[in-house]
DNA sequence: CCGATACATTGATGATTGTCAATGGATGAG
DNA sequence: CTCATCCATTGACAATCATCAATGTATCGG
């Protein structure tokens, strides 16, 4: 062990959300970021989320994603079953269909704990 | 294929870097901005950012993460590398010890990818 | 040169993940 | 009711990942 650095000081305890920059982490705030983080780490999500976000209408059906991402209805339901339970999508039947929507605020949430 | 809603719209091309909300992604732009957020996904490299970003000297040694992650040294070099090849962080050899220090302006060009 | 220390790499293992084919459930048209 | 459509779920498989023990590499003190 080096002597010369010695223990991590500790900022500000008390926020309503974890940040990774304000205070060292706990293991339980720092498994709740990554799996946020963990929702983005993909390329089709990613891909999802875009196309949501430029949406005129502001939400897409699932079969309207299939085409563009090129993969299967199994994988795009997948995909879109992971970011809801992210709290980063949110579906809405309407029938046949379902529509899914952004959730900018958690995207901000997460956004939030990577700001200086 | 659903009818009611076709094509989506797209914005400004040019920018740069890839933006996850501006415009849609192609497959290249999603996978070049997932693998940042790849390196954001597991607990104990937030951790070490975490670490990192509230010490007080802006540096810390590998052998200074081991004891307060609770994994092994192989572990921690393991994630540090991982973060590395990210961009995040960057180590400084000096004598027996590398001394890492965080790369904030890839983490704000990551926030900037999800910024609204 | 020798031993100790700091860190990286290798190899193995169990867990998680992305993908698709096949199937199931729900809705609407006729 | 029957059938087609939209979406979700299941099961299987290959790939990736997190972890640690063992080993390798580099640096320093003596």
């Amino acid at each position: 062990m080096n002597e010369s650095t010695s223990t991590i000081d500790v900022p500000s305890p008390e926020q309503c959300c974890p940040s990774v920059l304000a205070a060292p982490l706990d293991a339980a705030e720092a498994a709740e970021l990554s799996s946020g983080f963990s929702a983005l780490s993909d390329p089709v999500r990613l891909r999802v989320l875009s196309i949501l976000a430029t949406s005129s209408e502001g939400e897409v059906c699932v079969c309207d994603f299939v085409g563009p991402l090129g993969k299967s209805q199994p994988t795009v339901s997948h995909h879109l079953k992971i970011l809801s339970e992210a709290g980063l999508v949110q579906g809405d039947r309407r029938g046949k269909w379902v529509w899914y929507s952004l959730n900018r605020d958690r995207l901000a949430s997460l956004r939030a704990a990577i700001d200086t």
